[in-house]
DNA sequence: GCCTCGATTGACT
DNA sequence: GTCAATCGAGGCA
């Protein structure tokens, strides 16, 4: 039945689908915690790697010890203070970089870390972590302040309605608190970070 | 201007 | 399981 449709066609679906479904700017300009949410199962594109986001963690500013955003706008953090939709990358422990999220309106400081991605494009890219997906998707310091919304690092939509299970956040020295439950991840993917 | 620390990883005991 | 690598940003004197 398909075997007609020819690759120009399938080319054509796929550009379609590709532009249909790109998160607008309107999707991070809410709730941090919810936007966290709402992107697992959502696939991250960059170029032509492609990968399914299973896990991602919530920042938030003031109140949020955990956030470089706590003590208020740094050179480095005010990306965080900035319109959302925007992608926010930074670089630590010497060899690693992270790829986050800005979320909430302008103005108010949040952001959501993707911590691991189930990979779709290399199969065999090594995601299942923040440093190692930023490095897999070649994803670095250059990114930090891009559009989501018009450059070729963006986010796609998905039908997908993943089981998300919701723990403490992981890795930092201050505010985990028992009671900031701001990491997600999607139930039984492997490809979760977790240790 | 100097000093400490980090939203991690990978190697090693 | 434990621990070192590695460098820029941020805090403080």
């Amino acid at each position: 039945m398909a075997d007609y449709m020819t690759a120009a066609k399938l080319q054509q679906k796929r550009s379609n689908s590709a532009k249909d479904s790109r998160l607008p700017g309107e999707f991070f300009a809410r709730n941090t915690k919810t936007v966290a949410k709402e992107l697992l199962g959502k696939i991250l594109v960059h170029g032509k790697k492609r990968g399914k986001i299973v896990e991602t963690e919530a920042y938030f500013g003031t109140g949020d010890p955990g956030s470089h955003a706590f003590r208020g706008p740094t050179p480095r953090s005010k990306i965080m203070f900035g319109p959302p939709g925007h992608a926010y990358v930074y670089f630590t422990y010497g060899n690693h970089w992270m790829l986050n999220f800005v979320c909430e309106r302008d103005g108010k400081p949040g952001a959501v870390l993707i911590r691991a991605l189930e990979p779709i494009e290399p199969k065999d890219a090594r995601t299942n972590g923040p440093a190692k997906l930023t490095k897999a998707f070649g994803i670095s310091g250059k990114h930090n302040g891009t559009d989501l919304t018009s450059g070729k690092l963006c986010v796609e939509n998905s039908d997908e309605r993943p089981k998300i299970v919701t723990a403490t956040r992981i890795g930092l020295a201050k505010g985990k608190g028992d009671d900031l439950k701001l990491r997600f991840y999607i139930k039984d993917n492997g490809w979760v970070s977790r240790k």
